[in-house]
DNA sequence: CCTGAAAAATATCTAGC
DNA sequence: GCTAGATATTTTTCAGG
């Protein structure tokens, strides 16, 4: 991984429908072997996948909060965490240092919705206490931190 | 916005650079026809981009944390934030409900540069509190909410 | 690891329903 | 708003340095 690479990275964070030829003039290379350099990245586990964001507004999903999560004494983190991830509504889950064990971000369209939620999450079991935090506005979200300066 | 768009939209989600006749194939449409409706949802602003995701460890990111962040009575929130989104390594900004004014979440190499970025945070003018969460592993992350269910 | 060319697939546009 | 066909670009493969 050199610094072509990085700036390839860069480049296909921010704009990931980029066509090869598009990431070969910003870099300088030909599309051919960006496309080679791409292909390696991907296989080699560092690019993930890609993946269209869409204002959540827009598909109904008003409301977000991030909700922390306390596990009773006997609970088991790793099927809390599966359990976690059963539900639609949680679209990140973190394990964390602290008295909670799990903070999760859960999107829904409405306040009403979000109080199911937050039931929902209470029932699982092993799930012993939440504590939410209602998101006001999201300012910025996902943004890719440059590489340049590492 | 119909089902077919948010199928399409779902699949866009998963894979950010599916071809036309990809979707079109799963969702049973000419690849025109979808390339027609993706350019409206990308006009529209539903669909806001499409990104490439990373492992971030590959990229030397092997260290997450949540910050709430409390402001000064005299602080200005718009600002704040204005400034947050100057830290490279601050990927995500909310503003919350409760005692903190923003909860941020960022992205760095090590904690000696986690510690570095705390300090960052709290010279910044408005800010009077920082309470950090470390991330001990991340469990899953952005993952698309389906939209049939609504 | 790269370039450049060729072949296959896709994106994009136009016409017509 | 769709399909189907024509054309422009792009992806993908491959020979060669």
């Amino acid at each position: 991984m050199d610094d072509l690479d990085r700036r390839i990275i860069t480049e296909l964070r921010l704009h990931g429908r980029a066509t090869f030829a598009e990431l070969g003039r910003q870099v300088g290379l030909s599309a051919s072997a960006v496309h080679e350099r791409v292909g390696k990245l991907e296989s080699s586990g560092v690019i993930t996948g890609y993946h269209a964001t869409v204002d959540p507004r827009a598909i109904g999903l008003g409301v977000t909060a991030l909700v922390g999560i306390q596990l009773s004494d006997s609970a088991e983190a790793d099927e809390v965490a599966g359990l976690l991830g059963g539900l639609n509504e949680v679209e990140s889950c973190w394990a964390v240092a602290g008295d909670e064990a799990f903070v999760v971000k859960v999107r829904v369209p409405t306040v009403d919705e979000l109080e199911r939620t937050l039931g929902r999450l209470r029932r699982i079991s092993g799930v012993a206490r939440t504590r939410t935090t209602v998101v006001l506005s999201t300012r910025f979200e996902g943004r890719p931190n440059t590489l340049d300066a590492e």
